[in-house]
Formats: structure tokens, C-alpha cells, sequence
DNA sequence: CGAATTAATTGAACAGCGTTCAAAATAAAT
DNA sequence: ATTTATTTTGAACGCTGTTCAATTAATTCG
């Protein structure tokens, strides 16, 4: 059952996606290609389409792996805070560090765009509502007395709040001191939108 | 003083911009590329090249224009408005209706990036900072006593907050819905993010 | 005006890109 | 061992941004 280089299939799209992680460890997305990627793997770029149907579904899988990655860290985050506010807190703070440690990673996940002809696979909706349903779960108990499309509307609300943060931090773009503490930020949002203020 | 297609250097450059402005009304920026630019304006691709630089310049003269008519948005909304208050919901509404309208044009701004050598102009960040004055002009009246360090810190904190909530707001990719008003996630930030909510 | 000079423009060439596909190589089944 | 099925490749295609010598056009000067 053994392949050209002992790898079935499965282990073959594995390992790919392993070096493909540690290549955005050191350097940015737009400077990887089909064809580097193969060499990093030791296959011709023709095998790789064979596996993923496209580069630009190798690259969605490596977002998964990302957004599996993030989730990770981010249920942590929760689990190592006690109080509701302070879950939220965490998990933002978590989100900000992840973006800074692999930013060539996030990025990826943010900018990369299928063609118009393919479609999103359902395991990376899947992985979208992992992500929003741990933001939910920590807003739904600072807010025990709205309704559910309020909670939803409010869920939405923070998270792109704190995403925009990130971003805009790593990025520095919109920023004319270079080096602007995202975290502060983060803290001023989360402290001054919460109505509710009493669990710190 | 007449040149080939009684262009001057100003000229095909402003051409250039309008008419790569043009196409990114209808597709998005990664369908264009310095030949069609070429193309477009009834040139070499080495003309464009010899004016802008390079592509990665090219791009990022558009994104000035881009910021330039952003920025006029942003400012006649201001104007419309009357409280501080309303003025800064109105921008932010404004800057939503941009990218909603202009998404191509946006994201390229967003999206782009200089190679490594590549220095960013100076003009580049002065149509930055002139988006956080205008901000800034809007949030100060509203929190009149604080110092000006919390106050930058308050801006960027709106700011990145809004920019957020459009982002993900035009991408749909983080909203399971899609479809999701973005118009609702700015007023549920504003209404509740700022503390002084005497003037609507 | 005509010749010399300067500036603008081009088109071919280069290395790289994602993708396709017939051919070659390997593995599995008969 | 031979056939069948699968995997892998490498050349080819049309595209990309960029460089640069050759060409064309505009300007300057005698």
C-alpha cells in the first residue's frame, strides 16, 4: 500500500498542510506558490491540484487549519477566566495575540477569496459558527435579559469590534504612531460598550 | 508639446487612475493587472511602469484616490449632521455606504501591500491622518474632559471598531446570515459604546 | 529649416505563475 | 506474470511584473 514516497493520500494532504504552516511561520502568503509548495512537499505542483482540486483550495484548507488553530486558543482563553466579562476579555486578548504571532496566517484567512465558480466547502461555514458560537457564549450571561436577535445583533457587533482592532493594529496602516498597544484598545472597548460593568 | 496620444505625463497619469478607477467599479482588483492597465489607457505596459514606478505603485496611487474621495464622503456627511453625536454616526454610516458601494475599491486599500524595499510616500499617510482628524473631530466634543492621550486612544478604538463591523459586514464570511445590516451593528456600537448619549 | 539632442515609448525577452493533460511510473488485482 | 487501476510527472499554455536595448517622437540648437 505504499506510495512513491510513503505517503498515502491523507498523510500526503497532512504533511502538506504541516510545511505550508511552517513556511507562513517565517514569510507572507503571496510569497508561496503551487510550485513552492510542491517543492517544499517533494511532489510536482500537478499532484497537489490532484489533492485539493486548486492552490486555491489548498490555501482555504490551510485557513482551516488556522481557524481550528484560533478557536483552540481562544476556548482556553476562556476556560482559564472565571466570570462571563472576563471570558470575553480573554478571549479578545487571545484573538489579538494569535494575529500577532501568525500574522501571515490571519491575514490568509481574511484576504483570501475563492473565484466566483467555486463554491465554500461546509466545513469552513462549520468553523465560522465554532467561532461566533464561542463569542455567544461568553455575551449571552453579561446580557441574561435580551432576546435572542438582539443577543445575536450584539454577539456580531462586539466581535467585529474587536476584529477590527486587531486588524487595524497589525496592520498599522491607519495608525501614524507605529506600534499602538491593540490591547489598550481592546481593554477601552470592552470596558466602556459593556453596560454591564459589575463582574470585572 | 504634444505627445504620442497628446498625453503629457500629468495627464496619462490621471487618465490612468481614472480609467483603472473605472474598471474596479465593476471587478475586483485581482482581475486587473499591468498589461490590462496598459491596455485600458492605449499604452505599454513599460509607459505605466516608467510613470508609477512599478504596479505595487500604480495600485497605491489608486488607493489615494480611493482615500482621497473617502475622506470627501466622510467629510460631506459630517457636515450634513448637526450634533457631535450625529456626525459621527453619520460617518460611520457613510463609510459603510462606501464600501458597499465602492467594495473593490476598498478592499484594494486594505489589501495591499508594498514589497519590502518599497517605502510608503508621504502623501500616503497624510490621507491617513487626515481620516483620524476627521474622526478625531467628531469624538472630542463628545468627551470634553478628557486628556488627549485618552482621546486618541478613544478615536482609534471607534474608529477601528467601525471599520471592523464594515469589513466583516462586506465580506459576510464571519456572519453565518448572510445579508446581515450592517447598519444595525454601527448604531448598536455607537448607542451603547459611548457613554455620553445625551445629544441622538 | 535641418541636424543634434533629449525624452518618451515600445516590443522582445526573462523568470515565474496556476492549470491542463498525455505519457510514464507505480501499485493493485486478476 | 499480465492486466487493470491509480498516482505522478513534465512539458506545454497563456498569463504575470519587470528589464532594457532599439525605436520613435518631441525639443533644442545652429
Amino acid at each position: 500500500m505504499a506510495r512513491r514516497n510513503d505517503h498515502r493520500p491523507e498523510e500526503l494532504k497532512a504533511l502538506t498542510l504541516k510545511l505550508v504552516d511552517e513556511f507562513l511561520q517565517n514569510e507572507p502568503a503571496h510569497q508561496l506558490s503551487l510550485r513552492k509548495a510542491a517543492k517544499l512537499v517533494g511532489y510536482s505542483a500537478g499532484t497537489l491540484i490532484n489533492l485539493f482540486g486548486s492552490y486555491s483550495y489548498l490555501l482555504l484548507a490551510v485557513n482551516g487549519e488556522t481557524m481550528d488553530r484560533l478557536a483552540d486558543k481562544l476556548q482556553q482563553a476562556i476556560e482559564a477566566a472565571s466570570s462571563p466579562k472576563q471570558k470575553l476579555v480573554a478571549m479578545a486578548h487571545a484573538y489579538q495575540v494569535f494575529a500577532l504571532t501568525h500574522p501571515h496566517h490571519w491575514r490568509l484567512v481574511f484576504e483570501h477569496r475563492l473565484a466566483e465558480g467555486e463554491a465554500i466547502p461546509e466545513w469552513q461555514q462549520q468553523r465560522i459558527d465554532r467561532l461566533l458560537l464561542l463569542v455567544a457564549g461568553c455575551v449571552a450571561p453579561i446580557y441574561p435579559d435580551i432576546d435572542d436577535d438582539t443577543l445575536q445583533l450584539r454577539v456580531r457587533t462586539i466581535w467585529a469590534s474587536v476584529h477590527g482592532i486587531v486588524q487595524l493594529t497589525l496592520e498599522d496602516k491607519l495608525f501614524g504612531s507605529p506600534g499602538v498597544d491593540g490591547g489598550k484598545l481592546i481593554d477601552d472597548l470592552l470596558e466602556n460598550c459593556l453596560p454591564v460593568g459589575s463582574q470585572t
